[in-house]
DNA sequence: CGGCTTTGACCGGCGC
DNA sequence: GCGCCGGTCAAAGCCG
């Protein structure tokens, strides 16, 4: 094989290899899009919680702890945060959950759905600070913590517990989810096959210290080139994120699918944690086998 | 000794 | 009104 041959053999291979990522790229950009969108839903249903609580004429809304009779309604106007914490810990009594911030407890209960006793916590770390946190062990996986976090610290932080969370776990703590404003399904089962827990376990994965180091991926987007993603309008991405399509057509011949499908496919495709994952997999491969390539 | 945890008692909301 | 239940209080004990 003379050079000539050679060298256009490999600029074929790489167009390729450009071409793959640029799709993978369009990909990444739709999940950014959709995340985004729901990131202001939620923004707004909390606005919303804000305002019925400061008009003094609601009830204080029911929290997931309060009564499991109302986890199904979504959103529910209050400044709650769940998250689930995947813990090794064999100790079933061991109720801490490394926030970074300092609790004091003050109580425990053993409440009627749930043998795992509750805790009940108090910030410590300044006076006067009204919040509260609930901790509870799954039912169904008693590895998993139930934090649930009630009102807003009135001091500050280096970040919000959820940033912290994801900075300041140790090996023995990974959050698998969390759920923000609004009261979630509880116990979770199977809770992180859900886009949104998604987002949250990969910001968690990312920054342990056992996991590659995080993957920067170009997501602005590209000038001049359209896609079918960036045509969509909001309410579009509202009912493709919403829409809970099977993931197990997955090989479909996405050139022969007229537009309306290849989208929910895409959706479906953006909702597949595997699929994720193996994508950025991927990507650091290319990256990496670029890197290997031309040094 | 101060700060924290434990744990039984108490309180208030809710349903019947 | 009564009982149930979740949330909170507070005294006692523990620990560094």
């Amino acid at each position: 094989m003379d050079a000539r041959t050679y060298h256009q053999n490999k600029m074929e291979s790489l167009q390729a290899e450009l071409e793959s990522m640029k799709k993978e790229n369009e990909t990444l950009r739709f999940m950014l899009q959709v995340t985004s969108k729901k990131c202001k839903r939620l923004e707004g249903y909390l606005k919303e919680g804000s305002l019925l609580e400061t008009n003094g004429t609601q009830k204080r809304p029911r929290t997931t702890f309060d009564n499991n009779k109302n986890n199904n309604q979504f959103p529910v106007a209050n400044k709650t945060s769940q998250f689930f914490v995947k813990t090794d810990s064999k100790d079933n009594n061991n109720l801490i959950v490394k926030d970074g911030y300092q609790w004091r407890k003050y109580g425990q209960k053993v409440t009627k759905d749930n043998p795992f006793p509750r805790a009940y916590f108090r910030c410590s770390m300044a006076p006067g600070c009204p919040v509260k946190k609930k901790v509870q062990r799954s039912m169904e996986d008693n590895s998993i913590l139930v934090a649930t976090y009630e009102g807003q610290h009135n001091h500050d932080t280096c970040c919000s517990s959820g940033q912290y969370f994801s900075s300041s776990l140790d090996d023995d703590h990974e959050i698998i989810a969390f759920n923000k404003g609004y009261v979630a399904n509880f116990p979770p089962t199977d809770n992180h096959h859900h886009d949104h827990n998604n987002q949250t376990r990969s910001t968690a994965s990312t920054t342990s210290p056992s996991s590659p180091p995080p993957i920067t991926l170009d997501l602005s987007l590209s000038g001049g080139s359209t896609n079918n993603y960036q045509e969509l309008n909001n309410r579009e991405i509202e009912v493709l994120a919403d829409h809970q399509y099977s993931c197990n057509n997955k090989s479909i011949n996405l050139n022969k699918k007229p537009k309306k499908e290849l989208e929910e496919y895409v959706t479906s495709l953006t909702k597949d944690r595997n699929f994720t994952v193996a994508l950025a997999k991927a990507v650091a491969r290319s990256f990496n086998a670029d890197l290997h390539h031309h040094p």
